[in-house]
DNA sequence: ATGCCTTTGTGAACGCGTGCACAAAGATTG
DNA sequence: CAATCTTTGTGCACGCGTTCACAAAGGCAT
């Protein structure tokens, strides 16, 4: 779905894989926590540790962003912090929205993580008018009415969506009216957009259900293991629904 | 074929790709949408768009689960429902708890799509002696000290942590300890498990981070296409301005 | 300076995930 | 019953990301 020309110019000026700059953060805050402790350099072996991946990979990552390491010593942290930080974009203010001030919208809005990250909350917007003026960490919401004008007078570029999934979708078509063209989407919605515009989503309940996934997986392997006649180990409260067909075989191989 | 699989007979759960299983609560809301509106039956074309994934995909994941569909006219609606939330495990109840009861875990706590999917919040713990007995989300906060016997008598196996991200390790040891499996962490801070644990790590100011830089790439494009002689299609924001080099701005994380 | 030791940077192989394209399968119609 | 139409299920190829393994590069001691 293109509203617009906005076709991007495959110039890949800047290589570096979407896998990679999903890590640079984790990077980030680890080189952060070195500097902290004023350790001058670190090795990819430690810092991998640090960040829990793999050191030949962060190796890589580095290699990407170009070489800044010195052979038989490892990095200079301070200058690493401040080329992940200027590749990241966070040398610069980001001033974001959030839209949809409920339990996790308030939560969002006193989270110190983004102030320290460059990133600076330049509102709050509620469509409930009895929220309109209420103060949420330190800081009035405001009306939907006033939307695109908060987001022109602050030249806001992201906008963060924690509204009911019901309006979610015309919350974002009016942040990417008004000029917004980086959405982070905690409704249990899909969001559609204009090509140009980026979307990244948390969803909570998908995360838990990817657990519960693997958690019954574990737990079939371990009665598996333990063989039939075995008690499970584990209690599990059988609230076991029923499909309309009746009943399904349990686990069949096809 | 002339090298034999190595598909495990056993249960077929272990050859579900992980990025399928990712996928499949994407699917099951969509699903669930339909069968609230009394959709008999969907196409894997329409289904791909309402969960916004391709259509090739969805029919090859559904591949991995069995094969469900009638062709000619696709799934049931209501099957598919059923066969998801069997597969991921969500037709039993799973008790979880909350560390950590600040903004975010209270935000955790409203939540409404943990009940909808099978999963019940059990207790709510929190290491804070003044928040002990304070109800949240209509349930009393118990204290840390409490975790062990909680977990034990509750027959919890996923705890959310939600602490900072100094005590988050410390807790979740506790959490193994007492018998937890799987940990959703949205502490900023690696945990390291013993093997046969599962963490899935959600990090706010990550997926910040991943937006500026995919943000700040845009302006310069723009930036380029501008100098070219192209209009910007998306108006440039007052806010962005680059500093490719030079001094240090003091926007640095702390 | 020379040789040894450490650690980086990267070529290459491998595995996973994705998407295309099409044959097979069932519904539907005459 | 046969022809036609729709949609699934999947073989295959491709590209991305991960990991291994090692040569190159720098530091350091003698």
């Amino acid at each position: 779905m293109a509203t617009g020309r906005t076709h991007r110019p495959a110039t890949r000026s800047r290589g570096i894989p979407e896998a990679t700059v999903a890590r640079l953060p984790l990077y980030l805050r680890a080189l952060t926590a070195l500097s902290e402790r004023s350790v001058p350099t670190v090795s990819s072996e430690e810092l991998a540790v640090a960040a829990g991946v793999n050191s030949a990979k962060l190796r890589k990552d580095f290699s990407y962003l170009g070489s800044y390491g010195t052979r038989g010593v490892g990095y200079d942290v301070e200058y690493l912090v401040y080329q992940i930080s200027r590749e990241l974009g966070l040398t610069q203010d980001w001033p974001v929205v959030i839209v949809g001030i409920g339990n996790l919208g308030a939560a969002l809005a006193n989270y110190g993580g983004f102030a320290s990250r460059g990133f600076r909350v330049a509102a709050l917007i509620d469509a409930d008018p009895e929220m309109a003026g209420k103060p949420v960490a330190g800081m009035p919401v405001q009306h939907t009415d006033e939307l695109e004008r908060i987001i022109s007078d602050n030249g806001v570029s992201i906008g963060v969506i924690a509204t009911p999934a019901g309006g979610a979708q015309q919350v974002c078509e009016r942040l990417v009216a008004a000029g917004v063209t980086s959405i982070l989407n905690f409704a249990p919605t899909v969001l559609t957009v204009p090509d140009g515009v980026d979307v990244r989503k948390v969803d909570l309940s998908i995360e838990l259900q990817i657990l519960a996934f693997h958690e019954q997986r574990k737990a079939g392997e371990e009665a598996a293991a333990a063989e039939a006649g075995t008690p499970p180990p584990i209690r599990s409260t059988a609230a076991s629904r029923k499909g309309p067909d009746g009943e399904v075989p349990a686990v069949m191989p096809a």
